[in-house]
RNA sequence: GCCCAGAUGGUGGAAUUGGUAGACACGAGGGACUUAAAAUCCCUUGGCCAGUGAUGGCCGUACGGGUUCGAUUCCCGUUCCGGGCACCA
């Protein structure tokens, strides 16, 4: 009985050498190269971990562990996402306070990890939740506050050059309450009254990217629109450079894609357009329209303006009053939710006539709900002819259609595509005005072509400019919650302030309820320290509020992302009191190399932290433009639940192959008392105290469940505890099998069934190593080629693997090295010490004990990783398949540095040739070395 | 509607980017050891056909075409599933 692969044993001793040694403790070490890999930092929810969540640790461990074997000094951290609204919400329910159930799940989180042997540096741990972490969330909401976004320079700048620069122009206003709102239009953080999602629900405001189809993403509750005033964060100033960072970063395509549809950019023109209330009257001012179509100016027949818009006002005409404030009431009965779902057509006729500048037509102003306030100028030219939303319109008003383009039919539908020669721009000579003796002339023109001459005219004669436009709105950066990072802002004669920077943080005051005060203030309204004494620069009672010297604080908080934003650089120097980081320490670890995490966060999380580095890069604090060089993103793992099936009214289940001639119902079983779908009958009695007396009807003895894949999630029974599988298989193990299960990036079903073959393949890894005796089978013999061939084969194939993120098929490389090795009985030193090193990222507690048993020096973690040499590889003859006409006809060997010609040589004089070449000719040769002659014949 | 990604045995998935499709693992079947079980080891396992047999033949990577000596891989079309954006002018 050779000795026992006793992973509880080897797994304990290896947690606690790993801490007492400090293994996995990283400092800047100017003598080897930095590598800084970084998971996404969880939200430590009440449920713990489920085999899903280590997924992307594991795969960014694997990676970490392999790079420091290459000499790479790897940074490797983690921490937790701590403000949120689950644990607020519980609070609201409980009267728990957050912090205290935050901090209890962070600590369930952290003994869950511990278990799964990551190399991770605890020392380096940031929650952000912590004053001495949000203190630099708030310094950097006070940077952003005082800085504007230079469009020329494309970058931030300090709000005081734009002060002077206002100087110099002559256009700085003298009053304080105007140089304030002045100024707030150009800061990066600024306090707006715009449209906002507001979650009545919830009591809260809520970004774009937390509301989907119309109801918060968290808790599915309905959200409306309206207008309010909220702190706001500048980001689509930072549009183009957004773009732009993504071609110089390796993240997938659909990802990059994802995020170039938010940021949404489109090129296009603004075009004048003056207006009369009359047909016969004179022009009463002008409006903007945005278009990416200029080609079509020959082609409008009506504009549109959006219900919110100023303009409405301006437009109406008396005649037409009342029917537009019937329509502007209806559409703000709408909420933005039937707005997104109906789209009938409605609109009302404004009285309003626009002159097109092109051809001198009087169009028809009307007023629509498909034409949104937020996006372009909130005004439209309408073209029925080639877009559909105008058509259909056109169609309801019975407005006029007119084709521009040669051979489109548009009776049925509009012409959308940017395809085709353009007619009738002009119909005839007489439609189109002249600017300067020139005249506009599209016909004949692609429709790119038009596009550009009617820019190039547009320009050229003032009718307006090109622009470019962009989806991607300014995020709202308050929230009406308590359990979130403070404002650093007080009030001073209702002038937001900065509290000074030296006085930072300003913690969370304490409160005695979470939910909104009777008045209707957040949650913060109900703190009763907390008002800013600018004399003596400390909070003080509310009740000292006399706007002279002490004034409100602000009430509202910063929403989740404000905390994730940056976190990655504060591990880097998460001690420093004070900075967010280092100036030296941020030069060495300069960014991310690698980041791991779901691809759910691509409009959200990693629109927020690209922009607010960028932000950090402009002033110097962060050292690269882009935060993250390459990200990965893990699938996630689905639940494969299984089922039980009951015949209706009574307690006696039947298994799965005999269900169908009974009438059942199929109930959700945990799926922890299934194995291999066979369901432990026992346990299942013991589960529910409803099942204690179920009765079975059998197939061959067993109860056979069903199955079927579905989200992992308490309610379907399925989901699967890591601590479950690290108790009965080992860390390594289930380190193993998470990888085995398929490609990192892949979304796939947990089935527990599989994971016997990784356990089998670790006690046969372990077997190499021991006789019968339990002494170590090493000896200082010669490996035979045989071996070497094995360990080099294998040192190239993981090598390769490991670097693309294959790691299932490192895996099954080693599986098959380590059959190959216990078929040849290997017993070499130069082989067994090379395999610990190996496996070591895959499965650190195995390769550590090994490592030491074979007398390894220090940890295998710094190991250094072996190189392959191709001449164990080589071999002295090549067995090849020759075919003819694409068809494999036979094997045979070929000397191994024989050339294409000779193979073919070989080949076609080999005896078994003579068969297939018999009464033919050849026609072409063909070999390709190490796979392949191909042989072309035909008949003579 | 627009954009992106994908479809391979009973199952999860390989295939050196055009070169013997199905590696590796699970499951299933058969066998060895064992009083028995567990554990371990060995054999078979895409489908169909022929043969006592080592074996041989045909079909086969969602479907239909194409390029090529040769296609899971490249091109065109179709179907289905997943993801993103969406009255964004």
């Amino acid at each position: 009985m050779a000795k026992e692969y006793n992973f509880r044993e080897i797994e304990q001793k290896w947690h606690r050498l790993w801490t007492e040694r400090q293994t996995y403790k990283v400092g800047e070490d100017e003598s080897r190269e930095k590598f800084y890999v970084l998971n996404m930092f969880p939200y430590p929810s009440g449920a713990g971990l489920h085999v899903g969540h280590p997924l992307g640790y594991i795969a960014s461990d694997i990676y970490a562990r392999f790079k420091r074997q290459q000499g790479f000094n790897v940074l490797n951290p983690m921490g937790y996402d701590a403000y949120g609204l689950p644990a607020e919400q519980y609070a609201i329910q409980t009267g728990q306070h957050p912090e205290k159930t935050t901090f209890a799940n962070i600590d369930r989180y952290r003994q869950q990890l511990d278990k799964i042997g990551f190399s991770f540096d605890w020392d380096r741990e940031v929650r952000t939740c912590t004053p001495d972490y949000y203190q630099w969330t708030q310094w950097a909401f006070q940077k952003m506050y005082n800085s504007y976004f230079d469009e020329e320079l494309q970058k931030a700048q300090p709000i005081e050059k734009l002060i002077e620069r206002f100087k110099a122009e002559g256009t700085w206003p003298a009053d304080e309450k105007a140089q304030n709102d002045l100024l707030m239009n150009h800061r990066i953080a600024f306090l707006g009254e715009t449209m906002v999602n507001w979650c009545p629900k919830l009591g809260t405001v809520l970004a774009n990217d937390e509301v989907v189809e119309g109801v918060s993403v968290r808790g599915g509750y309905p959200v409306e629109q309206k207008k309010m005033r909220q702190w706001c964060l500048r980001v689509s100033a930072y549009s183009q450079r957004l773009l732009d960072g993504l071609d110089t970063i390796d993240w997938s395509e659909s990802i990059k894609e994802t995020q170039k549809n938010w940021i949404g950019r489109s090129e296009g023109a603004e075009i004048e357009i003056p207006y009369t209330l009359s047909l016969t009257g004179e022009t009463e001012g002008a409006f903007t329209i945005f278009t990416t179509r200029a080609d079509t100016m020959f082609g409008v027949t009506f504009f549109v303006l959006a219900p919110e818009s100023e303009l409405v006002d301006k437009v109406t005409t008396p005649e037409q009053r009342a029917a537009v404030d019937e329509y502007l009431k209806y559409v703000k009965s709408r909420t933005e939710r039937e707005r997104m779902i109906d789209h009938t057509v409605t609109g009302v006729f404004s009285g309003a006539y626009g002159i097109n500048p092109i051809t001198g037509d009087k169009c028809p102003i009307y007023i629509a709900e498909y034409v949104l306030a937020g996006y372009g100028t909130g005004a439209i030219m309408a073209v029925p002819a080639h877009d559909s939303r105008d058509y259909a319109f056109a169609k309801h008003f019975n407005l006029p259609i007119v084709p521009l383009v040669e051979g489109a039919d548009v009776s049925e539908e509009s012409y959308d595509a940017k395809e085709g020669t353009v007619i009738n721009s002009p119909i005839s000579e007489d439609k189109s005005v002249k600017y300067d003796g020139e005249s506009l002339c599209l016909n004949g023109l692609s429709i790119k072509e038009a596009i550009a001459e009617t820019k190039r005219f547009v320009k050229a004669h003032n009718l307006g400019r090109v622009k470019v436009n962009y989806r991607l709105r300014d995020a709202i950066f308050s929230r009406q919650r308590y359990w979130g990072e403070p404002f650093p802002v007080y009030y001073k004669n209702g002038i937001p302030t900065m509290i000074p920077e030296e006085c930072l943080p300003i913690e969370l005051p304490q409160v005695e309820k979470f939910l909104p005060t009777e008045t209707g203030e957040p949650p913060l309204g109900n703190a009763q320290i907390w008002a800013w004494d600018e004399v003596n620069r400390k909070i003080v009672d509310k009740k000292l509020i006399d706007e002279k010297t002490v004034f409100p604080i602000e009430l509202y908080t910063m929403p989740g992302f404000a905390g994730s934003s940056a976190y990655f650089l504060r591990y880097m120097d998460p001690k420093n009191d004070k900075a967010l980081v280092g100036d030296e320490v941020a030069s060495y670890w300069q960014n991310v190399d690698l980041y791991v995490g779901g691809s759910e966060h691509a409009t959200g999380h990693l629109i927020y932290s690209r922009f607010w580095n960028k932000f950090l890069f402009d002033l110097g604090v962060s050292k690269k433009d882009e935060p993250f060089q390459k990200l990965v993103n893990q699938g996630m793992i689905q639940g494969r639940s299984n089922f039980v099936y009951r015949i209706k009214d009574t307690n006696t289940f039947v298994s799965l192959g005999l269900k169908d001639q009974y009438d059942v119902t199929p109930i959700h079983v945990d799926v922890n008392i299934v194995k291999n779908d066979v369901l432990d009958l026992e346990a299942f009695k013991a589960w529910s105290p409803e099942y204690a007396t179920a009765e079975f009807i059998l197939e061959d003895g067993k109860y056979v469940c069903g199955w079927a894949i579905e989200k992992m999630s308490k309610s379907m029974y399925n989901v699967v505890n890591p601590d479950m599988i690290v108790e009965n298989y080992g860390a390594d193990t289930l380190r193993l099998y998470e990888m085995f299960l398929g490609p990192v990036e892949q979304s796939k079903p947990w089935d527990t069934n599989g994971i016997d073959g990784c356990f089998r393949f670790l006690k046969k890894l372990w077997a190499l190593y021991w006789n019968k005796e339990d002494n170590l089978t090493l000896t200082d013999e010669e490996p035979s080629a045989e071996s070497l061939k094995t360990l080099h084969k294998l040192i190239k194939k993981v090598t390769a693997d490991i670097e693309v993120f294959s790691f299932n098929t490192s895996i099954s490389a080693f599986m098959v090295a380590v059959n190959e090795l216990g078929q040849q009985k290997c017993t070499s030193r130069t082989v067994l010490q090379a395999l610990p090193i190996l496996i070591s990222p895959f499965a650190p507690h195995i390769a550590e004990e090994l490592w030491e048993a074979i007398g390894g020096e220090g940890s295998v973690c710094d190991a250094k990783w072996p190189k392959h040499e191709e001449k164990y590889l080589v071999e002295t003859s090549v067995k090849l398949g020759v075919q003819f006409n694409g068809k494999v006809r036979f094997d045979m060997l070929f000397p191994a540095d024989a050339t294409p010609e000779q193979m073919i040589e070989l080949a076609t004089s080999a005896p078994e040739a003579a068969r297939h070449l018999e009464g033919m000719q050849i026609v072409k040769t063909i070999a390709i070395p190490k796979r392949i002659v191909n042989i072309v014949v035909k008949p003579n």
